[in-house]
DNA sequence: AAAGCTTCCCTAGATTCTCTACAGGGGATA
DNA sequence: TATCCCCTGTAGAGAATCTAGGGAAGCTTT
């Protein structure tokens, strides 16, 4: 038997940029965002989030800063930069590409 | 760089269930429904579809049986079980799920 | 009848992504 | 001091798809 995934492959990068629109905000913060946002139904393990947010960094769609949480915990805060931005409309507009097609075929009688 | 994929990750047994779902057709054939249905926009590699096949197979979701194709080639001919349609319609339920948590997100400003 | 194109099936190996399962520091609370 | 929670991180496994092959057999062209 297999677990299914708390995610659609491919669109954590995606999800991460998108929380990030709303604002800098650090890692733990984003993880609980995205499952608030979307009422329980997407969870982003640590262990996701975490090798996520270093490669999107690596890849310049966010900087990062340590900064001091809500909670007073160290904490790095995460925020998107120019090429983020593009990247998150490039990722947004391929994701409705492929889920339409995607509910295209679905719907076919 | 790194190549986008022509499919989203967990979404091509799906898409096969529902193709044969509107009746036994060969592997080949699936393919090309795919594509057409989606206006070219999903395209399932061959490297994908027969390994696909094969585990849906195993599963007991699809059955198999050699045959002759519309081009007078030898081919093997799927078709939906019926634990198959019950597959079928727990995976497009658990789409539907997923893609509206994410869409969700998207539109969240 | 030879050569080449098309249809159809299949496999191996690499890659990418996410998950599970850890580990650890440090503030808050009792 | 003990314990809990917040927050960051890493290693290794597993699943899914892709690239890049190979091969048989019918059809078409020459």
């Amino acid at each position: 038997m297999k677990e299914k995934t708390d995610l659609l492959q491919g669109t954590l990068d995606m999800l991460i940029l998108k929380a990030l629109q709303l604002g800098p905000m650090h890692g733990f913060g984003i993880s609980v965002l995205i499952r608030q946002m979307s009422k329980d139904v997407l969870q982003v393990e640590q262990g996701s989030l975490y090798p996520a947010l270093y490669r999107l960094e690596e890849q310049g769609w966010i900087s990062s800063e340590w900064g001091t949480s809500e909670n007073n915990r160290k904490a790095k805060f995460y925020k998107l930069t120019a090429a983020g931005r593009k990247q998150l409309a490039e990722e947004t507009s391929n994701w409705e590409r492929l889920s339409t097609a995607i509910n295209l075929i679905l719907k076919t009688t």
